[in-house]
DNA sequence: ATCTTACTACGAGGATCGTCGTATGTCAAC
DNA sequence: GTTGACATACGACGATCCTCGTAGTAAGAT
């Protein structure tokens, strides 16, 4: 059994962490397409970063055809738990209320976003209870 | 009048802001001996950190007296705020939802932090209606 | 068989990060 | 005026990040 972690994942490897999240396991080209349509970038550097995310345990490569299949290691929501648990220790002294007022304050929030934010804290308040 | 934004603070920088935001304007000694109490680290190591960051404009250097006086250029909710807004965009996809969960599955959330998100998301819808 | 296309492998380079050692300057106390 | 304590300045190093070019390989099309 792994309890390794992979590493906190960089910029460039977050981005295409996030299309693999979306797309699901697939190759280097999807990944570069998906990434190039919106900011200009080689189809060599792409691959390269996902060889190096191999490496490191981010995500997992199957080779079994010529155009090797990648996916994420960890589920999106593993990851993001990560993350914001990080930020949080460093960022917000570990309070969720900080972190909850820069977010808000960073954009406009709907009306039905609140809504479900407070759908999930009553959710998360009947599961711990 | 600047517009211009600092950069985002690296994990160092981060720690160093950190002290400046709950000690005020302080010297670099100051900074040292609050992180050396928690990590080994060198003087010069944060002293050098600290440089560069004026020049970053992530921090204000006053040189009147001889141990430079040093603060945080932004406020810690600005720069919350920032980081916040970051990775929300970069790793949740906006969702802010997403993100709050993040934020509580990474750690028990006692009753009263609950509560007090709640009335942050009162407190926001009333200030914004 | 040769050509073309599509893929991986890999080295390398420039930028940034985090670290520290050393040089140098200042000031007070002896 | 020498010494010692304490400050800044700064160069340099190894690690990582991100980028890309080039080489090599596999497979289908002509």
């Amino acid at each position: 059994m792994s309890t390794e972690h992979p590493p906190r994942p960089t910029d460039a490897e977050l981005e295409i962490l996030t299309v693999l999240w979306s797309r699901g396991p697939t190759t280097v080209r999807d990944v570069h397409e998906t990434i190039a349509a919106r900011r200009p970038t080689q189809y060599t550097t792409v691959l390269k970063q996902m060889q190096v995310m191999a490496e490191k345990g981010l995500v997992l490569r199957n080779e079994d055809q010529r155009a090797h299949i990648y996916e994420a290691a960890r589920p999106r929501e593993w990851t993001q738990k990560q993350l914001a648990g990080d930020i949080l220790a460093r960022a917000f002294n570990g309070s969720a209320k900080s972190l909850m007022m820069g977010a808000l304050s960073s954009r406009k929030a709907s009306k039905q976003e609140l809504a479900e934010l407070r759908a999930l804290l009553d959710e998360y308040e009947k599961r711990t209870r």
